[in-house]
DNA sequence: AGCTATTCATAAAC
DNA sequence: TGTTTATGAATAGCT
């Protein structure tokens, strides 16, 4: 309600969570006694947190008593075990789940393949072309960031691999003196190469 | 709340009192409501009216089950019953449908707002590259047809003011000749420009 | 935990 | 009760 509307959706975050919970935790509270307040009204209040703490609040200090008379008022339709109950909630949330499912796959249809775009107008064409260009373009830099270091890692290799090269040149050419006395056996003309061309990623 | 600062007393004029109870009670479950989507809580709210009319909210739909699970005051009580009653293929479907949801929101998350894309992968970017371009060429010629509907539109109003326009020159024309019987008053040279260049959108 | 910019809730009036 | 409006409260995002 503050700095920018809020989705009425669970708060992933869970420190954000945690901070909301709190805060509008006390404001509900605050409501219930205002309006047994201003209105006379018996409010019993219960919550779990989602870690199953209790916070409670009961306007005339007894929570019994109001449960209670809220079950001797209660309509029968309740009375039942709630051995029938739990798997209609569980299928209400399984419900509301396979809700959420759809919203957001079309939402993901929107942004990948079957935009509809035919019925916005030139401006908002105009914005969403050029906020898309920006996002382009901070992909572009990001994969030239992760390509440099890509390039970066592999001339270092290519240093260390020409050097151990040269090493064994020279280890080989002195290997061959020195079994080649009084022979005539070649000393090859093509050293061995340990390294290749970079691997660019295009 | 409004139109000046609320005093916490019982609200001795009757009718204001039940406009306000009605008004206030709606908010104080719309609350509780907000509470549990936002932060995954449990939450019931009984009231009694003055005049002994109950209302009740039970986020989880069961307020039985609520009030159990308040009297046992065992935060594991909810959860043990729940893995008791509930079959396990529903319990994995609640399951799989919350990964579900979680994997989708992380994609939009990608595609909307969030875009910190400095985690992802070199062939991730590729795809998500390759994909806006996809989409901002669609935008472009979604553009491209709406401008030349435009440009099209605008050509025709141009050929219809300039018959307009010839016809009010030579009827100038006419009259000027009539009026100008004996006199020497100019004939203009340049006519009423009744028609400019076309504004294309650029 | 405290601070604002905002959104929300709602008292009053109809 | 539903709607409107002016205003006080609640609170989201930061620090």
């Amino acid at each position: 309600m503050a700095r920018g509307k809020v989705q009425m959706r669970r708060i992933e975050n869970p420190v954000h969570r945690q901070v909301t919970f709190c805060k509008r935790r006390m404001g509900l509270l605050k409501k219930a006694k205002e309006l047994s307040v201003l209105c006379d009204a018996d409010i019993g209040v219960i919550v779990f947190s989602p870690l199953g703490k209790i916070y409670e609040l009961a306007t005339n200090g007894n929570m019994q008593g109001l449960i209670e008379r809220y079950k001797s008022n209660l309509p029968e339709a309740h009375a039942e075990s709630n051995e029938q109950n739990i798997p209609q909630v569980i299928q209400q949330d399984v419900l509301l789940l396979r809700q959420e499912v759809d919203l957001l796959q079309n939402s993901l249809r929107y942004m990948y393949g079957e935009r509809d775009i035919s019925h916005m107008k030139l401006c908002e064409l105009q914005s969403l072309e050029s906020n898309l260009e920006v996002w382009v373009n901070n992909i572009r830099s990001t994969k030239m960031q992760i390509m440099s270091t890509e390039i970066e890692m592999l001339k270092n290799k290519e240093g260390i691999l020409k050097a151990a090269n040269d090493i064994l040149q020279e280890r080989i050419i002195a290997q061959t003196s020195i079994l080649d006395v009084g022979g005539n056996m070649m000393i090859p003309q093509v050293p061995f190469q340990l390294t290749t061309e970079s691997n660019y990623y295009f």
